[in-house]
DNA sequence: CAAAGATAGGTGTATATACTCTCATTTATG
DNA sequence: CATAAATGAGAGTATATACACCTATCTTTG
């Protein structure tokens, strides 16, 4: 009678590095990053602004006029991914791009209704924010923040 | 001669708190998914498994046979996406599901040809993780580790 | 100054993510 | 036992993410 897979030495071993890939770093951060991404979207549901459209207005208030590739820079992101998620915020009048005097570059600035959206967002995402900092505790909180900073900057 | 937008007193608050809201901890950890996934995936291109990819043939390695709520669930991942996600690794021919006693369920089981992938995608897995650890230090690894955790628990 | 190289940006394609709604099946209830 | 409530899963839609490739413009170099 032939081994079942659940039986072989094979799997056995398989299974043993699998659970070993649960100490995973970028499983453990993609996780992480669903989790709160549902967490700080439901927080800010009401103002209908997503948490990722908050941190692009967030940028865009502190470093316009900028840039596509370098807000791209700023965010660790893919420059083609900016311009999709840029598309959005533009087709809702939250931001818009002109031509720089260099004719290949496009300048992003926020709109006043761009601003109107951020500044109704600001004590939603205060109350998320004060959830999670609460959650662990501020020493926790800032510690976390160092390691993914450190995180960030040793695979970049 | 009217204020431009830089230099109204609004605009100055809201450059303040988009300042503030740099230690957003979705934002921090977003930041650390979407680095982390680029170098995971970067390591493991030679295998074409994605490190999403390589997860979930780990978690069915251990589980299988699973729901697909089930499998959700250890995850932390909304069920629909999960879907959508083995709707991939099953086209690919490295998973499958078969109905279960309960007609209503679909058990997810991994192929021998995902076995295959997983075992030759760990070598790439285990060395990009070192360097990640190495990086970072075994202690602050721990340590972030345990913090992700626990901010997923506070906010699950 | 014209041609080569460099740079900024967009498009095609693929995957990841989740909310809402719908359908099929199962379980609970009268 | 028939109907209502609950549960598991898929589809429609929208957004996020990035790689490979392409185009337009600018800069460098002969």
């Amino acid at each position: 009678m032939p081994l079942s897979n659940k039986e072989t030495p094979e799997h056995a071993w398989l299974e043993r590095v699998a659970k070993g890939a649960q100490v995973c770093a970028c499983g453990n951060v993609r996780r992480a990053s669903r989790v709160l991404t549902q967490f700080y979207d439901e927080a800010l549901r009401e103002s209908n602004l997503r948490i990722s459209q908050f941190h692009l207005l967030a940028r865009l208030t502190i470093h316009e006029p900028i840039t596509i590739s370098q807000l791209a820079e700023k965010l660790v992101m893919d420059r083609t991914t900016l311009t999709r998620d840029l598309k959005v915020l533009q087709e809702k009048g939250w931001a818009k791009s002109v031509a720089g005097v260099d004719q290949r570059t496009r300048l992003l600035t926020i709109t006043p209704q761009g601003y109107a959206k951020f500044k109704e967002a600001v004590p939603l995402w205060e109350k998320a924010q004060a959830q999670v900092t609460n959650g662990l505790g501020s020493e926790r909180f800032q510690s976390l923040l160092v390691h993914l900073k450190e995180v960030v900057a040793a695979t970049t």
